[in-house]
RNA sequence: GCCCAGAUAGCUCAGUAGGUAGAGCAGGGGACUGAAAAUCCCCGUGUCCCUGGUUCAAUUCCGGGUCUGGGCA
C-alpha cells in the first residue's frame, strides 16, 4: 500500500496553502491542516485559512474543528492528524500536510509518545501560583531535584516549560528529548519547506497584515468577543487577534495595531525558520520572483521523485 | 533676519565632570514532547553633523558653518 505523505511547511505567508492546493489537484491529494490557529472555528480571516472555493474543490481536513474556548493540545492533534492521514491513504489518495506549527510537525514526523497523561487543571494552577510567589529560579531548582535531565534542558527563566516538566514528572513520565524518538516508520514522508528571500517574505507579511484588516479582521474579532471568547484563551492570543483586542480596548489606534501585527508576524516567521532548520531531511523550495504556483509544484514533484 | 533647542547605531534617545560610547525598538542567531501564532535565551564600531581653536588628548569645552525643530519679527 502506498504510504506517501507530503508535508508542505515554511514560514507564515510563504504561500504554503495555495501551493498545497495546486499540488493536491495534481496528485489527487487531500489537505491536512498543521496550523495551530486554523484548527479553530470562527477564526478565518486572522488565521488566513484557505478560501471557501479551495475548500470545496479539494477536501481539507482539521480546519475549523475546535471551538475557540477549547484548548487543543499536541497529543490531541497528533491523534487527529494521524487518523486523517490514515483515512486519506485508505481511500487511495495522497495526504498533504500543510502548516507551519513546528511542534505539530514533530508530532506527525516522529514516533512521539505523549502517554496517558491526564489533564490536571488544579495542579497546574497550583504550580503557577507557586511560580508567581517564589520565582522561576525556585521552580527550576525544584525541577532539578525531580528530573535533573529535564532541568538541564530548560532555561531557568522559562517558567512555562519548567511547570510542564514538573507535571510530566509527577505523572510518571518525564519530558523526553526528541533525540530519543524515531521518525515515524509508518509513512514515506516527502517533506518540503517553502522559503524566499527574507526581505521579500517580510514585504508579503506586511502586505498581508494590511489585507487582513481591510477584509474584516476587526469585525471577526468583535464577533468572537461578543460570542464570549475571552482574551486569555490560547486561541485569542493568536497573532492578529490579540493586537486587534488591544485596539478595541482603546490601547492604541488601528494603524498601530497593524504595525504590531506585522512585527509579531515577522518575529513568528523567524522562529519558524529556526524550527525548520533543525530538520536535515527537509527539502527547501526557494521561491523565485515571478515564478508561478504551477512551476513551484513542478519543482516539488521533481524533487519528490528524485528522493525515491 | 534675530533668538532658543537639537544634531550620537536602521529608528527613538541616553551618556562621556575632556581619555573615541550604550539602552529600548527594529534587525540577526538560537532552544523547545501535552498552552507552540505559546514560552524562553544570546548578539550593539557607529565619519558621536562639518570646520577651526584650546589641550598631551575633543564626540564632550570655545568660535564659525550647515541642517532640523520651535519662538519672535
Amino acid at each position: 500500500m502506498n504510504n506517501t505523505v507530503y508535508i508542505i511547511s515554511g514560514p507564515t505567508a510563504s504561500g504554503k496553502s495555495i501551493i498545497s492546493y495546486y499540488l493536491a489537484k495534481r496528485i489527487n491529494g487531500e489537505i491536512v491542516n498543521c496550523d495551530s490557529i486554523q484548527l479553530y472555528k470562527y477564526m478565518d480571516i486572522g488565521s488566513a485559512k484557505p478560501s471557501e472555493k479551495e475548500m470545496e474543490d479539494i477536501p481539507h481536513h482539521l480546519y475549523s474543528i475546535e471551538d475557540p474556548s477549547e484548548n487543543m493540545t499536541v497529543a490531541q492533534f497528533r491523534k487527529l492528524a494521524l487518523e486523517a492521514i490514515d483515512d486519506i491513504l485508505a481511500r487511495g489518495k495522497t495526504p498533504i500536510v500543510c502548516g507551519g506549527t513546528g511542534l505539530y510537525l514533530n508530532a506527525i514526523l516522529y514516533d512521539m509518545d505523549f502517554g496517558a497523561v491526564p489533564d490536571d487543571e488544579e495542579r497546574r494552577q497550583e504550580l503557577e501560583k507557586l511560580a508567581e510567589e517564589r520565582g522561576s529560579l525556585y521552580m527550576h531548582e525544584y525541577l532539578e531535584g525531580l528530573d535533573p535531565d529535564a532541568a538541564s534542558r530548560i532555561h531557568p527563566n522559562n517558567t512555562r516549560k519548567i511547570i510542564r516538566a514538573i507535571e510530566a514528572f509527577e505523572y510518571g513520565k518525564g519530558i523526553k528529548d526528541l533525540s530519543e524518538c524515531e521518525l515515524n516508520p509508518d509513512y514515506d514522508f516527502k517533506f518540503f519547506a517553502i522559503t524566499m528571500e527574507r526581505d521579500w517574505l517580510y514585504e508579503r507579511i506586511n502586505r498581508r497584515a494590511s489585507r487582513l484588516i481591510t477584509s474584516g479582521l476587526v469585525d471577526e474579532v468583535t464577533n468572537l468577543l461578543r460570542m464570549g471568547y475571552t482574551p486569555d484563551l490560547p486561541s485569542m492570543k493568536g497573532i492578529g487577534y490579540k493586537e486587534i483586542i488591544g485596539f478595541l480596548n482603546g490601547e492604541y489606534d488601528l494603524y498601530d495595531a497593524r504595525e504590531l501585527i506585522q512585527k509579531n508576524t515577522r518575529h513568528y516567521a523567524k522562529r519558524q525558520y529556526t524550527w525548520l532548520k533543525r530538520y536535515d531531511f527537509v527539502n527547501w523550495i526557494d521561491i523565485r520572483k515571478g515564478e508561478t504556483v504551477g512551476e513551484v509544484v513542478d519543482r516539488i514533484l521533481d524533487a519528490a521523485e528524485g528522493s525515491d
